[in-house]
RNA sequence: GGCGAGAUAGCUCAGUAGGUGAGAGCGCAGGAUUCAUAAUCCUGAGGUCGCGGGUUCGAUUCCCGCUCUCGCCA
């Protein structure tokens, strides 16, 4: 079976983020990557998006030309997807004459095979900036709540949805001009005619449970008539005389992208021709990864389009959507800053970039949106990726190292087994487009690995038995060079295989109980293959990453609570009797504190950070009225206030001067 | 307003085609261990599976209503 795989092509506006990289073009490229490895033929296209109002506009307001805008980000967009180790095979752009050409020859069949149909529509038109505004450019008083900032599609104060008409003393978001209306034709394709035989296609596929609901929904509201050309001067110009000044509409065109792009690789190949291998062969399977807002276009309105010019083309056969990504319990928002560029993450953290793929291969929205905390970026290194998987072959790799360097490997059935059976696990989520899953599956087989080494302690063994039991894990650690390489593969994996001396094995060969080597040889004495995460490099990404945010407000309205919860809580001022380490615990210390009413107990997890003595004496904020709780058997009484460090030091919250014992605090 | 999705342990999420005791990771607590990047391993505490009805011998799982969140559409 032959793959192409395609990934949403990115709007050449704006860089990209974290959120695009999870949705659409990660999960495509551990896909991929998979497929190589497997021995698959797998081509993986994408490129950037170039035409569309929003390039125009974006122009406009930074007093340059269409063309300086996408020339901008055309190169930052796949600089930043090849920096995440995205192995796209060629990464093409819409602006391209062939496809413009492939752009016009699609509208043409459709002209001619009757699919079209030419409307006249009544549009607002800028005067000053001679273009025809979409609705969100037009702005004016909401008629409702007399918001004067309201957009022509909804007033973002009461939330009601207009449309430009409605507005009140409306004006262009571009130049302030008052818009007018213009009477324009423009194509439509009949996708009310296509659609029982786009219902035809959708009912013969599988489709992901996030996905299928969508389709379903549009499908019983009835497909409407579609405008294919609009009114701008950038773009695809329409093919007709009578059409000056119209271009092919970008959703239109955007996904014939995935077609004229693969012409371009087939042409930079050498042969011109097999580009039709993948798009007009029944021996492959097109798969596009994007995001949950075009899932519409992909399997709806592109296969339509592809339908209905009937020329042979192979329609997708999966459209694995991702849901949304959010940061930190919001959703992401390049324009109001809450994001995280990749390209600015590159500058902060270039060496850090495997690590990134593992998060959000982690975190990746497969069935539902997800949220991306900084918080969680170190948990899942620190305590994934570092302490179970790399932390377990740093482990393997030094006590093979002290013995020598060079070992047989022993056949082991069981890790044989478990290797064989973490790959085939792998494999199979892999192609289910469960990538966070396959992840889990591999921490598994480290998880038993590292159970079954500390079982079996060869550093409590004599040197032969010890180097037996050692060479056991050979067969494992040379596996991962080629089972981290999906997910890992920009420094991890092939650092691993570097240190061994391993080829990248095939996939067929890791499903396999056999052993891949006959022994293992390291080339030098093993470093750490990944780090752990420090607070203040954590500190440094926060920083650098959500500079905008500097109001403080990071509270999101969902975490709000009303007064009348807060008052609940009862905080006292108490000082603090006595003080002692609870034996045998770390972190605790038991106090005896002051109140109005007396004294209490409290176990406080400070003892790494205080020593009893500096306590007694002291004053501390006190929350009064928690449920007790017993903590090592000794009976709690609600609990002190410490402010969080930076490095996670705990600070004592105190009044400004000493009060009574047992003052409220309010 | 219509349609759809979601609401499961402190946190992030799985899951149940209705059935003896509802899962994982993180966090927390206790223990073991020290080859390893204070890493690893074992054990444990924690859930009225959003709320209210209904169907059923039995519902977290099906049906109806409601609340809240998110999305799409008009």
């Amino acid at each position: 079976m032959r793959y192409l795989v395609t990934a949403a092509l990115p709007y050449a506006n704006g860089p990209l983020h974290i959120g695009h990289i999870a949705g659409a073009y990660l999960p495509a490229d551990i896909f991929v990557r998979y497929l190589r490895l497997k021995g698959e033929e797998a081509l993986y296209i994408c490129g950037s998006d170039e035409h569309g109002v929003a390039i125009t506009l974006r122009a406009l307001q930074e007093g340059t030309s269409p063309q300086a805008i996408i020339d901008k980000y055309h190169p930052l967009l796949e600089r930043s997807l090849r920096s995440l180790g995205i192995s796209v095979d060629y990464y093409g752009r819409t602006s391209d004459p062939l496809h413009h050409q492939v752009g016009q020859h699609f509208f043409q069949r459709l002209l001619a095979k009757g699919w079209l149909e030419k409307r006249a529509v009544e549009q607002f038109w800028d005067p000053q900036a001679q273009a025809f505004l979409p609705d969100r450019y037009i702005v004016g008083t909401c008629p409702h709540c007399s918001y004067e900032e309201a957009y022509g599609d909804q007033c973002e104060r009461c939330g009601a949805l207009l449309s430009p008409t409605d507005l009140i003393a409306p004006r262009s978001r571009l130049t302030g001009a008052a818009p007018e209306k213009r009477l324009s034709e423009q194509y439509y394709l009949r996708l009310d005619a296509l659609q029982p035989q786009i219902e035809e296609y959708i009912h013969r596929q599988e489709w992901k449970s996030n996905v299928g609901p969508v389709i379903e929904n549009w499908l019983r509201a009835g497909l409407a008539p579609r405008a294919v050309t609009r009114d701008l001067n950038w773009g695809i110009p329409v093919p007709l005389p009578e059409m000056q000044g119209k271009v092919l509409y970008v959703w239109f065109e955007a996904p014939l992208g995935y077609i004229s792009i693969t012409q371009k690789w087939a042409a930079a190949t050498g042969s011109p021709e097999r580009w039709m291998d993948f798009w007009k062969s029944p021996d492959t399977r097109i798969i596009h990864f994007i995001g949950k807002d075009n899932i519409v276009f992909h399997t709806i309105i592109f296969p339509a389009v592809l339908m209905a010019v009937d020329e042979g083309y192979t329609l997708p056969a999966a459209v694995p959507a991702n849901e949304f990504l959010n940061l930190e319990g919001r959703k992401i928002s390049t324009s109001r800053r809450w994001t995280v560029d990749i390209h600015e993450y590159l500058e902060v953290a270039p060496d850090r970039i495997d690590e990134l793929r593992f998060v959000l291969t982690a975190l990746m929205p497969q069935t539902k949106d997800r949220d991306f905390t900084w918080e969680e970026f170190a948990t899942r290194i620190n305590n994934e990726l570092v302490a179970t998987l790399t932390n377990l072959l740093h482990r393997i790799l030094t006590l093979l190292w002290r013995n020598g360097g060079r070992t047989p490997i022993q056949i082991d059935e069981e890790l044989l087994q478990a290797r064989a059976q973490a790959a085939a696990l792998i494999g199979e989520r892999i192609e289910k487009f469960d990538f966070s899953g396959a992840l889990e599956a591999l921490l598994h087989l480290a998880q038993l690995a590292n159970k079954t080494l500390t079982e079996r302690s060869p550093w409590h063994q004599a040197p032969e038995q010890a180097l037996r039991t050692l060479a056991a894990y050979g067969d494992l650690v040379a596996a991962m060079g080629t089972l981290l390489e999906p997910f890992l593969p920009v420094r991890v994996a092939p650092r691993l295989r570097e240190l061994l001396g391993c080829p990248l094995f095939s996939w067929e060969r890791l499903v396999q109980p056999a052993p891949l080597v006959e022994e293992i040889v390291l080339s030098s004495s093993p470093e750490p293959l990944v780090r752990k995460l420090t607070a203040e490099e954590l500190r440094l990404l926060r920083e650098k990453l959500l500079p905008s945010q500097s109001s403080g407000d990071s509270t999101s309205s969902a975490d709000y609570i009303s007064m009348q919860d807060f008052q609940k809580v009862q905080l006292r001022v108490v000082t603090i009797r006595s003080a002692e380490r609870v034996p045998k615990a770390d972190k605790l210390l038991k106090l005896v504190v002051e109140s109005h009413d007396g004294l209490h107990t409290v176990v406080s997890g400070v003892a790494q950070h205080y020593e009893p003595e500096a306590l007694i004496g002291q004053q501390a904020v006190w929350v009064a009225n928690l449920t007790p709780r017993t903590l090592r058997g000794i009976q709690s009484e609600g609990m002190l206030l410490f402010a969080e460090g930076e490095n996670g030091e705990l600070i004592r919250v105190l009044p400004e001067r000493p009060v009574s014992p047992g003052s409220l605090v309010r």
